[in-house]
DNA sequence: ATTGCCTTTGTAAGAAATTTACATACATTG
DNA sequence: CAATGTATGTAAATTTCTTACAAAGGCAAT
């Protein structure tokens, strides 16, 4: 239903201004230094302050795909509502407490909005399809935050009445490896994607028939090896940033596939799920504190 | 520098049309409808597909507080763009792959923006301010979520050289908030705010001397006995309780904190910092996977 | 070097869209 | 049942956008 736009404008704008005709890139310019001022601008007034003529507005409009002016600017808007005009994202120590919040929040922002432009249906449907099918899915990480990943991936599966298992030990990986089986499913987070234990226990698994999913960045041995790749890429961290943008890509990666899977399995593990939870709650346990969440609760099914 | 948008004009639009008039109403129901086609549409063809006049489009656009249609395009436009018109969120059963993609996603982005609409940045600052001065902050948590969150946090301070400590058992954190002391801060990461034990740790510690840091939703007993509340809501048209969006939105403030104490910290701690990752990458690590880790626990990668 | 063509730009007219001014209809209240 | 106020539409006025066309400059081929 919904449609991701196209792609940056903002970006567009600043990569293409150089191949612009003079007087096009003037525009450029004026609309990239202060983009909220230009949105709201009219096509004279924009004229005046980038000292060209009306109709270079137009030609700028059309030089970027769209047909009117007005096209153009609202896809700016729509730009600028995602990206903040943050070109430039990382932090710097002039900034001060607000525009610290504004940049890494709008840096998160953009990365969520990248996957879903990144995001493939089908190969999110076939990882789906893989899991809802699967004898048993063991679920392989590394590190503290793939760990929780990791957990949070199985409690949903197993509360969607999968046979899930979290697998943090290299050693009791090869083990569940040892085991999978044909119908089994190795489920391998890690943004890395080169960690030597977990990889030789994808391998075996693989070599024993079972199918190997990855939640990693493009380019990695895990993702050279996986039958699935679930490939989620992260801008490069600048100073002071570390990972937490592939921590909300991973997760959301998560919850879309667990969403999708409730929803394929039907109506009847929706239902399970929903008693499941009276019941937590019943017995005073707050099912979302207990096991992170269950995908049913948030989007709820129906 | 960078500002945040007034507050969701969608929804706005969806509260307050029952009090507009019949025409305008109409021209809001138009507009709800497909608000995808109508911020392309012109004042004109608004007019004719909501079978109002045209000076109705333009008193509507007023009685949302904006001077010019052309403006509340350009709002409505922004808008669009983040929530992405999923007023109604949640994912149906009959959603395709990219819907139920999408839909989760936009939901994901839009409690994010939403977060950075709500943020206190002096608030932030006396937290900034108050960890800065620890002698000692522990990171008490309950859940495999909130565990995660405290240990990310507690390894950034870590390595922002701030003696932090990540403590999950509810008896280690009565033992830990007997030894705080005045100086000492007591960071507690749980969304639901509810957990006894945990509870009474943190309010031993307050009556100890102790500041009380929580990070939570508005509303809790955690909340309610804090020195210091980060809150962070989700949605309220988020269904039911804590899912994917609250640990977003856990992990971007514990970002924000944590960026923010190392600015403040000075050079000397940003240099540390980037030292540090030039040394885990040159001996093959990435830091990426480091980041969620406690010191100790280095060793289960290689 | 000059001609001719192509590109870039601006001017000014034209078309389209938006806003205002005003009039009408309907309801509400004294 | 007037009188006032609100809600709406009509049509004109205004603003904004687009097109047509012409001028200026550059570049290649003669």
């Amino acid at each position: 239903m919904t449609e991701f736009i196209s792609s940056s404008l903002l970006r567009q704008l600043r990569d293409r201004q150089a191949d612009l005709p003079e007087a096009q890139r003037r525009v450029v310019q004026l609309i990239l230094s202060d983009p909220r001022t230009a949105v709201a601008a009219t096509v004279e007034q924009l004229a005046q302050q980038a000292g060209v003529s009306m109709p270079t507005i137009v030609r700028t409009a059309r030089s970027f795909g769209h047909d009117s002016v007005r096209e153009f600017m609202v896809s700016l808007a729509q730009d600028l509502a995602v990206t903040g005009s943050h070109l430039h994202r990382s932090v710097l120590n002039e900034d001060t407490g607000p525009d610290v919040a504004s940049k890494i929040i709008h840096a998160a922002v953009s990365s969520l909005t990248d996957l879903g432009r990144r995001i493939d249906p089908d190969l999110v449907d076939r990882v789906v399809d893989k899991l809802a099918a699967a004898s048993r899915i063991d679920c392989y990480s590394v590190g503290a935050a793939s760990s929780f990943m990791a957990s949070e991936l199985q409690s949903r599966l197993f509360r969607l009445g999968r046979p899930a298992h979290a697998i943090f030990d290299a050693h009791q990986q090869l083990v569940s490896a040892n085991t999978l089986g044909p119908n089994g499913v190795a489920f391998v987070v890690s943004h890395v994607g080169r960690m030597p234990y977990t990889l030789e226990a994808a391998r075996f698994a693989q070599s024993r028939g079972a199918t190997v999913v990855a939640l990693t960045q493009p380019g990695t041995p895990l993702a050279a090896m996986a039958d699935l790749r679930l490939e989620v890429s992260v801008p490069p961290d600048a100073v002071m940033r570390v990972g937490t943008e592939a921590y909300l890509a991973h997760l959301v990666m998560i919850e879309i596939l667990t969403v999708r899977l409730a929803q394929k399995m039907g109506p009847v593990a929706t239902q399970g799920l929903q008693q499941f939870r009276q019941l937590l709650e019943q017995h005073g346990f707050d099912s979302a504190e207990f096991v992170g969440m269950n995908p049913d609760e948030r989007h709820h099914v129906d």
